[in-house]
DNA sequence: GTCCGTGCAAAGCGTTTGCACTGTC
DNA sequence: GACAGTGCAAACGCTTTGCACGGAC
């Protein structure tokens, strides 16, 4: 457990959020001068291997937080980016009806589910802006 | 409608299924050599544009696949690669209580799910194989 | 001396873009 | 001549890899 990687895993637990590999990469620069890129991705690879890390995919690239948060999912707001969490048993339910229907084990560990906040929504629907 | 968007609709509706866009180029160079990857992308979003081809996220990258074929939800094998569909309506309650309990209008008219087909989760538990 | 972790640069992959060519109106 | 569609090559963003250095055993 070298300094970086110390600070990798701090660094996701002091934000308790989701963070992409570059997130990290800018945070720990304020720390560490001259850590590399490759090294937070070697590290975040790591930390997943010993499940210290989940990595969810999110638009062209993946985003990370710690495990210890719990089981949940993402709902990842087209319109602003926030990211929502969702409790894990939300899910549950289509999980037990596709290894029902299809056998199929869905892995809904850290799973991301696109849509609009409630926020946005609600000005979408105010605003009758055509997309 | 040139030969080049006639045939990569062509192709999305002849094999019914789910193709990376590196997988319509090397089966377009069958029909017409000298197309090039770009044209590609630029036809696929054109086509996604005007309705005609739903676009998913998908590992690094993304699979299309004609519209026609309703709404459904891709299962993505992680062991071997295959994608299954489920219908629409296993992701309804979902959609509700997603709404609900989170006010999260989740997009899930083309959403991919990850995990294990019954082949190769059944081929896991003969084998104990460790992962 | 061997190993592991690292920084650095280069490569890789999927995707996008600038530009010049071609054909159509 | 304006325009749209294309091929080509180069660029892009995210991620991975090869290699050499440096510190721990």
């Amino acid at each position: 457990m070298t300094p970086q990687r110390r600070l990798i895993l701090d660094i996701l637990h002091s934000q308790n959020s989701h963070l992409t590999a570059d997130d990290i990469y800018e945070k720990i620069k304020n720390h560490i001068a001259g850590v590399n890129i490759s090294t937070v991705y070697r590290t975040l690879d790591l930390l997943e291997g010993l499940g210290l890390v989940v990595k969810s995919e999110y638009e062209n690239g993946h985003i990370y937080h710690h495990a210890e948060e719990g089981r949940h999912h993402h709902l990842v707001c087209q319109e602003c980016g926030q990211i929502q969490e969702c409790t894990e048993n939300s899910l549950l339910p289509l999980s037990l009806e596709l290894k029902q229907k299809y056998g199929f084990e869905a892995d809904l560990h850290h799973h991301v589910i696109s849509g609009t906040c409630a926020k946005c929504h609600s000005a979408t629907k105010t605003h009758h802006h055509t997309d």
